[in-house]
DNA sequence: CTCTGAGCTGAGCAATTGCTCAACGGAGGC
DNA sequence: GCCTCCGTTGAGCAATTGCTCAGCTCAGAG
């Protein structure tokens, strides 16, 4: 990329290069003291910066890979993402995570803002790292229900309520169960304007905070009792490889519709894909399927992930075409 | 000038650097992804740069030093400096200085220029070297007076001459000798207006061309029998270091008056100074005094010259104090 | 010799950047 | 407690930059 320069092309570019990025002249100076027009200086250091002439390295903390975030983002258009080192154990490797998703919401956050909370292991270890220095007027609305056979920790009203006591805004509960026997049990929970508001607020809201499930038995759907192991059996056999908020999608990001879905209260793939700002905190080594289904889906803007997964994710989308 | 970064501080101007510099952000998106103002990114950015998170590194071709060139010209307040790379031979390293000045003047001028032309070993070797692209409208006049001791490709009419050939222009020259015997024979001359025409043309000149000459017995003064090798050495006796156009300074850029300086036809010290781009071509392994000196006299805008003078002066400089 | 099209050029304008300045806030002295 | 001073902040504007577009040159085809 740099040798099919002659060796004449090659002192100009790294000349004006050099007034430009080193001495810091203007183009304009630049262009008067080489005789030149300005657009012209601007052509040729356009040049030298894609011909390589010019080369700018910045310097990272260890650990940090910050192309392999841009990669990410612009592989599947993410308006931004990030990667945090990799941990030995599943543990830590969560927090780090998390500690970045915090640090995102932390800078992002306004007031008046309503975040949609969804349920899971990362999103719940989000809270424990959050501390805006600031208070932050917002609202957290609960996306989905709850499930009281896992860990409290990671329903979404409890993490909507931590979230919220630590930066001094409000949490929005959902009093319903993720999940319920028939669809017409959900229909009647569906006419309760306690239900509707808290999910029409989370529909309407500014940032989603949501989790990307897995589909091997330990996920929190069949912890949750939201899914028999059979069941989810059955998505695994569709091609199911993830979800968000329980909605299953395929390796290529379709959508599996399945009896059970009909029996879920919580936001659509549709009306996540209406909300500003998706952010996924993901971890876990069992993961980087169900993130490529999801990211294929459209639904992610930022992506908070493991330098495991992300790089598994871009191994794949690379390898296997798209 | 990089370890007083806490890792957190560290993180975010690489963070930052990267969205600006790889990414190619502008400031003001930067500025609402990480949720401050404008200005605040590109105070962090001009930060990231002064702590070496971001290094720039030029591409530069093989025996170009531009980073001397810069100092060069920061160091004595030059408009730019031109440094060739070291040839063994004292001949093949005044042609690449010269092939380097003949670029500048490629480069530089305009239609409707004038420019003042000195004598002199490297000022002669210029022309050949001088190619422009497309003819050029302007006027060559020569500097001093000429001597038909020296070769003839070093005096200045037939320099003049040269340059207005390969370029189409015009050469003014100056039809009296360098040096007279008597003051009142140079007051004569001077009445003379085919004299006093080229020599006020010169003084108006847009631009000019000259060497630096040296104090040793075989320079192009004492060759051309404007000076005694007696009076040579009472010069440097006087602390004389090099001249331009016969005018001697000391280390100091003192201007160093003598008998000898009433009998000189040619511009004087603060008629170049007069001149906006007074350009100094110099070789030779003899030249550092000469050059620093010169260079102290604030004559020179543009200095085209070899590497090793460049480094030998920069030294005398820093390590002489000013 | 004329025509065509690719590539280059600089004028002109919109977007971005750099910079100044008044206001703010927090640490330290009285 | 109050005051001063120093460093930080973002609004606002001037300078610089990026970009588009019409005009140009020049090589090659007809």
């Amino acid at each position: 990329m740099l040798a099919e320069l002659s060796r004449d092309e090659h002192e100009l570019l790294a000349r004006i290069a050099h007034r430009s990025f080193i001495d810091r002249r203007t183009q304009g100076e630049i262009a008067s003291e080489f005789g030149m027009s300005r657009p012209k200086v601007q052509r040729l250091l356009d040049r030298a910066r894609s011909a390589g002439v010019v080369e700018i390295h910045i310097d990272v903390p260890p650990g940090l890979d910050l192309d392999l975030e841009s990669r990410l983002a612009e592989t599947f258009h993410l308006t931004e993402s990030v990667v945090s080192p990799s941990h030995p154990d599943a543990e830590s490797q969560r927090g780090a995570v998390a500690r970045n998703a915090a640090r995102y919401l932390e800078r992002s956050l306004r007031d008046g803002d309503v975040v949609a909370i969804s349920h899971g292991r990362d999103t719940g270890a989000v809270p424990h790292y959050f501390h805006p220095a600031a208070p932050i007027d917002c609202v957290f609305a609960s996306a989905m229900g709850g499930s009281s056979r896992i860990d409290v920790p990671t329903n979404p009203n409890e993490i909507s309520q931590a979230l919220a006591e630590r930066c001094g805004g409000r949490a929005q509960s959902l009093y319903a169960p993720a999940h319920v026997q028939s669809p017409s049990v959900r229909r009647g929970l569906l006419q309760h304007e306690a239900v509707t508001q808290t999910l029409q607020m989370a529909a309407g809201a500014d940032m989603a905070l949501v989790g990307i499930g897995g589909t091997d038995d330990g996920c929190t759907m069949v912890r949750s009792g939201c899914l028999t192991i059979e069941e989810m059996g059955r998505l695994r056999s569709e091609g199911a490889v993830g979800d968000v908020l329980g909605n299953y999608v395929d390796v290529h990001g379709e959508h599996i519709k399945s009896p059970h879905s009909r029996r879920l209260i919580g936001l659509s793939i549709d009306q996540l894909r209406q909300i500003e700002t998706v952010v996924a905190v993901v971890s876990g080594d069992e993961k980087p399927l169900s993130i490529l289904g999801v990211l294929h889906a459209g639904i992610v803007d930022v992506l908070i992930v493991d330098e495991r997964n992300a790089k598994a994710v871009l191994d794949m989308a690379s390898n296997g075409g798209t």
